[in-house]
DNA sequence: TATGAATGAGTTTTCATTCAT
DNA sequence: TATGAATGAAAACTCATTCAT
């Protein structure tokens, strides 16, 4: 997984061969397929991997006790920073999941979306509190906040001048600032 | 092109082979390689021609005569209406241009931040002027709201509730609130 | 002509596309076939302006009034100096012949054994006056001596230490050295 | 590779397909290439095997305990013999050497250097000792040799008159007639 | 006399997957 | 639990030649 991992990050998962994979990891096909039903079974628990990661964290930060601005910034700026500490995985999720077999694209949608909607409950939360505006439809401020966070990896170097959290306070802050009312 | 491109964008780039392309358009093989090189080649047209209208529109809106935050609201929103319109343009391009030979891939990138460039100078010249915060990096500012555009592809629907305009006008107030000083 | 001479020399007769020939030479694919049926009749042309110029060199030597050691060892030498002169078509002629279209190959070994017997004819002539030694039949003599013109494509250089003339006057003298009686 | 020594011969190596070759041997394409890289592999390996067989055999012969005249005349009718002996493999060498990838070429033509180079050892070794002529200089002296030898596959036909073994004798023969002092 | 777009069969190679062992 | 040889369909691309203009 560790290789597949790697090579699909690099060169796209059509561009890499399981042959690749087997040689790269020092396994032979007839184990990988003893393993894993498929090349796109691969695919499919590397995108688990980072979902429920990522879902669990979301939880955390959103069910804790405290004011609704300061959850949703944590979680915010969560999401930037495990997002660029698993970047290949990242990086694979928004550029093949749509090489994913059909069923289980729909089946990793339905778990993104849960997703979403639990970051939106936050984003409504804090337009009912108040503390939010209400110019921007929830649904499409939490489109704005991930749709720079998929964007982290077609720009962020590990070796560039911004540190992971510096980036996930800039585009948290960025967020909350959106939102005030 | 446009067989190309609407099975680029419905199946991927390397998902479509040029046995479907040239099925799907009607014309032969060797026709097709008459007037294109390679696949890549078709590719790289087709983010030729976005580029080229989205770097125009940008200039045209960047020089206007008019204040800045007018000038950034209008080719923030433009560049949303602008990708709306040719969604599957910008599908391909967003997921594919990883996928283009690295010379073509560089050259791609090199107009790429030209764009991003001519984008940036308008925040920066708001940041001087006192009329747009300066909490947050130009550079990670337009990064903030390139990623939603480019994110646009991966959820919006011209079906949906929202037309183009609307979205349009919301994206770029969400940038141009962030950005209240 | 001159063109295809030279990239079939380069790169072989089938690693040569008619598009290459064209493109090199300035014509067009409309004009080259205006003027030659098929890339096989290029390659025919080829072999016949050789084959013109050695058979007429070879009868010219062959019937001059000089003792028949003379005579063999200029047409022995000549033959030599004509290979290098015109490398390019010899190379050609060794390598593609069997690559001819069958009945035009059939043309060029006729004329080809035309030659071949002109030459034999010599050296029985010397073997009948008892000036050449009869040990090696005179077919296995001429292929000898051949074999060692067609081997110049191998290994002759035009900027290495040997002239054609010196290496012809080396070679006609190994002939005739071995047919010492 | 029976099928493909085979077949290279009867037609080129250009003008046998991949196709052609596994429909010839009842073996399908994907195992082909489970076994060779490319195509040219399949023609390095011919090479290989013949030109390890040769070295091997004139090694043998040339450091054999002989006088130098008895030692070059038996190398010298031994790669006669061996070449008929295994025409195919030996019309492919002479015939598709250059249509080999240009890195294996190179390495093809160091092996042949180095028993082009032994074999001159031997020319060298009688002239000093002055049982040959000095007249010509040692290395056109090979390549008279080995001239003959490829036009072997151009004219000997193992339905013809001569056995492998009387050419080779008058092929040496004739060599060591033209090396008389 | 010349153009160059178009053809369609052909090329080599790759690939995910299977299966007897 | 693991091997690796074998499959067969599909991939991108090439090519000599034709033909309407």
């Amino acid at each position: 997984m560790a290789t597949a991992t790697r090579l699909f990050a690099e060169r796209g998962y059509d561009r890499t061969s399981v042959q690749e994979i087997v040689e790269a990891s020092g396994v032979t096909k007839g184990a990988l397929y003893h393993y894993f039903g498929s090349k796109d079974d691969l695919l499919h628990e590397i995108y688990g991997r980072l979902l429920r990661l990522q879902q669990e964290r979301l939880d955390t930060f959103a069910g804790a006790d405290e004011p609704v601005e300061r959850r949703l910034r944590e979680a915010a700026a969560d999401v930037v920073v495990t997002t660029i500490d698993n970047l290949d995985d990242a990086m694979i999720f928004f550029r093949s999941m749509h090489q994913l077999a059909p069923e289980k694209q729909q089946q990793v949608r339905t778990e993104r979306r849960r997703y979403h909607e639990r970051f939106r409950a936050l984003v409504e939360e804090g337009q009912r509190d108040g503390v939010f505006s209400t110019a921007t439809p929830a649904d499409l401020v939490v489109d704005y906040h991930f749709g720079s966070v998929h964007h982290l990896v077609s720009w962020y170097r590990p070796d560039g001048p911004l540190a992971p959290q510096e980036v996930a306070d800039h585009l948290a802050d960025l967020l909350l600032r959106a939102l005030r009312p």
